[in-house]
DNA sequence: ATGGTGGACGATCCA
């Protein structure tokens, strides 16, 4: 069973909805993890996506977060039961595929290091570290894609000093990550790919994309019994370089 | 030099 699974964070999925199309239709992945749709259900473009051959499950809430997940193959939600700290914001929903659990999640990203914000993002990856424990008993093969709002190493970050200890980079955050992977899970991309220089979102000032001035903080993980069958990984910064971009770029991973 | 951009929404909040 081939599979490949994108993700990406669209920054409003009625913006940039002939992106998502378009980029779907040159990549065919059988997957995509979209964050930040920014779209309640009601008004989720459901004809379009239709159209373009997609099933979906979506979990959607106005203005703010917002994922969904398109599929070429039928799918529905899988009934996750999440603590109050994961339900307050629409932040996760997933799916199972055969035999595998695919969780797609918009992590708070935690405005500064210290603030409430940032609180509440330790305390959320806490506390979904603890459902994805509990899920591994039931699914030993997990697929946890999306944006993470983290950098895993310094290598994931265009200069490092600069974000020595800033938001998305700090200590605390990175060893929330670390509870992840001491469940057996490992980075898609990392396996693949060694180099550094390669990221997945770019802030919109400053020319930033241009100067490759990013961070790598859109993650595919996944639990030890898939690591054999994952056969590849990448980013693909193009969309990025569209006329009115997301600020994140688009992510995979295959499966054979 | 504390900027600079973008989305939602309709004054700011969030990233």
């Amino acid at each position: 069973m081939a599979l490949k699974i994108a993700s990406w964070n669209v920054n409003s999925l009625r913006v940039r909805l002939e992106q998502v199309i378009q980029w779907a239709q040159s990549t065919s992945p059988d997957l995509i993890l979209l964050q930040e749709t920014k779209v309640t259900d009601d008004d989720f473009p459901i004809a379009a996506i239709s159209a373009a051959g997609y099933h979906a499950v979506i979990q959607g809430q106005k203005t703010y977060n917002g994922v969904a997940i398109l599929a070429t193959r039928a799918i529905s939600a899988y009934p996750l039961e999440l603590p109050e700290i994961l339900t307050q914001e629409q932040r996760i929903c997933a799916t199972l595929v055969d035999d595998v659990l695919v969780i797609n999640v918009y992590v708070p990203n935690g405005s500064e290091v210290g603030s409430e914000k940032y609180a509440f993002k330790l305390n959320w990856l806490e506390a979904f570290t603890t459902l994805v424990q509990t899920l591994l008993e039931q699914h030993p093969k997990i697929v946890i894609a999306g944006d993470f709002n983290i950098a895993p190493e310094d290598r994931d970050v265009y200069d490092a000093e600069t974000w020595h200890e800033a938001i998305l980079c700090s200590s605390p955050e990175r060893e929330a990550l670390q509870g992840l992977f001491m469940l057996g899970f490992a980075d898609s991309f990392r396996l693949h790919h060694p180099e550094g220089e390669r990221y997945s979102w770019w802030d919109y000032r400053a020319a930033a994309f241009r100067r490759n001035r990013g961070l790598r903080i859109d993650l595919t993980l996944i639990s030890s019994p898939l690591i054999p069958a994952c056969t590849a990984a990448d980013i693909d910064p193009t969309p990025r370089a569209w006329e009115r971009p997301s600020d994140h770029a688009p992510t995979t991973a295959e499966f054979n």
